[in-house]
DNA sequence: TCGTATAGTTAAGTATCCTTAACTAATTAG
DNA sequence: CTAATTAGTTAAGGATACTTAACTATACGA
């Protein structure tokens, strides 16, 4: 087996453990929440991408226009994002979470940083910066890989604490 | 920041950009096969447990009985699962994947697999063994951490060219 | 300026999936 | 042996979310 191989195959192995776990959380945190999934889908996609219009919507989930316009409208009357006009564009529609979809957006973070707390429990402090360089190296070539993201501002970017550590070679 | 801190930080950027990307393959799949979020997660947890009962999908998708019931029906009207009696139990029903449906989650697994190896292009031999052995140590501390799977037969287990690599500390 | 394309909405109809309530059948406990 | 529990199903009713078709309003290109 080459590097590469070995390297595919325990990425999909430690992709697997971690899709069971992250689609379990994702699910139950959508039904505590009163969301379907659907919507948690919005909420996660506009945190990421700070403002994006209905279409956008519509390709993120895979459904028509209309159907992504009824969904704002009920995410709207939840309360959960807001709609306003684009200035530069009259026909468009900019989409923004609210502070109560922020905030339930934070809660399904925290969940899941629960977990990896627990994680790091078993693990002794070799393996974890061992693990911790790794990671950073995956981040980076992963962002590299995803399209380009319209962010408006990028917040909390250069957050100290957050640098890479280098690793010998 | 602690090493403890700093390694459920940088496993959480790990988090965020992976379930950014496996969401929406996820929702892409699930459109593209026709099948619902919840369909396609019962597909996959057969997959991952061999065998389960009609009540198990119901905690995984956190449904009542009678949706779970329904939904089962549902999917072995598509071809996508079959429900035998369990023999030790007569009330009870064995669920598993028909031949179809692992057709259908093997083109999933695929599909991921695809993305992973564009990810060793981008990396260095040296940067590609670190995470080797780093996701190694997570994937088994991720495992201790799941609740026990009743899987009737481990399949495909101690394959070789899967063994772990020692690291050296 | 006129025609066309684009962003989004509204309306009508349908399918899916959920709920509770009531049921059957098999198991287990006293 | 009877009573209670457990696994699953069926039925009725309702909510959600999807589709296509038809629409409004803005932007843009010739």
């Amino acid at each position: 087996m080459t590097t590469p191989d070995r390297f595919t195959q325990v990425l999909q192995d430690w992709s697997e453990v971690f899709m069971r776990r992250s689609m379990h959380d994702f699910i139950q945190f959508s039904k505590d929440s009163g969301l379907s999934m659907g919507q948690t889908s919005v909420l996660f996609h506009l945190h990421h991408g700070s403002s994006c219009g209905v279409s956008d919507i519509g390709e993120l989930l895979g459904v028509t226009n209309p159907a992504a316009s009824q969904m704002v409208h009920r995410m709207v009357t939840l309360g959960l994002i807001e709609r306003t006009e684009d200035p530069d564009d009259r026909r468009a529609k900019q989409l923004q979470l609210t502070a109560n979809g922020r905030l339930i957006v934070k809660e399904s973070i925290e969940a899941r940083r629960r977990w990896m707390e627990q994680l790091t429990y078993t693990l002794t402090s070799e393996e974890q910066t061992l693990i911790i360089n790794a990671l950073n190296i995956l981040v980076d070539a992963a962002r590299d890989l995803e399209p380009r993201v319209n962010k408006v501002e990028s917040r909390e970017q250069n957050e100290p604490g957050k640098e890479h550590i280098a690793i010998e070679n």
